[in-house]
DNA sequence: CGCGAAATTGACTATATTCAAAGCTAGTGG
DNA sequence: CCACTAGCTTTGAATATAGTCAATTTCGCG
């Protein structure tokens, strides 16, 4: 975006740890509470990981030993029903922040929706570092708050939005973290569906069938299009908030 | 419960503001986070309010100009759609906190479901305490944590289970939060419903009248027992927890 | 007792689910 | 390069669950 090379932060760039200056977290995660000396100690105890696709990062009811920050990717939270019954309720994006702090059981899967890099950061030292720096704590509450109201918002649509509601809702919320300007037309915006039918039917309350005939009915309504089942081009979004019943 | 009048906190109990000594969230709440001296202080800037049943607190978009802890009762937190369908995202019992901290609009309603107490306090004033107090802070990072879960939880409930489930998941959520031993068997847990059904039916994703056969339903079958309206009986939790769909 | 609000019950309908079959898509090996 | 396969997705037909609309009953309260 900037014709110079110029740093943003030219005070502190040079003390960045390397891996930490490609990093979201370290400008809108909650590594942006810390001073360059504090993520410098702290990047001595991270280490990251690449996970695949499908591959779960930890599971309901397992002891917590870690968390992490996504670095890229999508992950999804999902939680089951004794039954078998699974619902998601959660997608988060870098440089979202994994894990529940203070307490011994997650009571929720990790599992990555797309290929994913996260920085992985033992239980005992992040629970010191929000000891020692208020700052830090304070940040991840106002994160936690987000989430909250995010659970919240979403449970609107689980509840009270028809089908056709719920796919262009979950379209839109799509749009919004992963989409861009397609490349012919800028007021469209393009994605990969990180998510195959069965769990968008997880994460709206459906089943994968209804799931299909509404991406169906939406193509041929001509508010979206989808190539290769998971390439999907919005072409209006106006059109696509008032299908989904706003909030 | 206590055979002797001597206090439970002998060093700090006499030095605890007189509004403060029956409150819950003295003890349970975020006030458990102060110390006798800022607890004294903090009371020096709150009020007393009561609240009847059905008033509303705050309104959705409303700026945010307070924060309260309940001190008796129950209130309903809401989420509209813009044609008015409904749904409950929360309800909150005594002592838990009222508010979202650092942000200006709050994006809820809060109504009182049963005539209620709180304790209000202004912005400006919370939002120094947790800059001065990281323990306040802390405690308030723990409730939303606390709060982040239950919304998730809920989620499985509206997502994926069935209205009988829905409804069975909710009488045991009230017999949790303010069920009482019944007096004649005491294995049977008693509560007045703080929601009419209008109201359950929007903190469920269903209809009233789908609430109200549910209802009827469970008490034909023995599990529940309904008097006047709005006083149940839980019979059986365990039979209630299985018709629930469990979690 | 009588009124208004809330809850129940009934009959019918709509929406999403279930079960089943057929069509794509991407990847593999001949 | 094409055929074959495995996994997903789409589509169809029948069904079930919850919603809608309407009538009746119960409850709370003056």
């Amino acid at each position: 975006m900037q014709s110079t090379d110029r740093p943003q932060f030219e005070i502190d760039e040079a003390d960045i740890p390397a891996g930490c200056k490609a990093c979201g977290a370290r400008q809108f995660g909650i590594c942006s509470a810390l001073k360059a000396s504090e993520l410098t100690h702290f990047s001595t105890v991270t280490r990251r990981r690449k996970i695949v696709h499908g591959e779960t990062i930890s599971f309901e009811d397992d002891e917590v030993v870690d968390y992490a920050n996504i670095v890229s990717g999508a992950v999804k939270l999902t939680k089951l029903l004794s039954d078998g019954r699974q619902q998601i309720v959660g997608l988060q994006f870098a440089p979202e922040f994994i894990g529940k702090p203070f307490s011994e059981k997650v009571s929720i899967s990790v599992e990555a929706a797309t290929d994913v890099e996260i920085c992985v950061f033992p239980k005992t030292e992040l629970e010191n570092m929000l000891k020692q720096q208020p700052d830090f704590e304070h940040r991840l509450l106002e994160q936690t708050l987000i989430q909250l109201d995010d659970a919240r918002t979403w449970m609107v649509t689980l509840g009270r939005k028809t089908a056709q509601e719920k796919v262009a809702s979950f379209l839109l919320l799509l749009a919004d973290h992963i989409g861009k300007p397609a490349p012919d037309n800028p007021t469209d915006s393009e994605f990969m569906l990180p998510l195959k039918r069965a769990d968008i039917a997880d994460f709206l309350g459906l089943t994968l069938e209804t799931v299909s005939r509404q991406m169906t009915k939406l193509r041929k309504m001509g508010a979206i299009d989808i190539r290769k089942n998971l390439e999907v081009t919005v072409h209006d979004t106006d059109r696509l908030i008032a299908i989904s019943g706003g909030d």
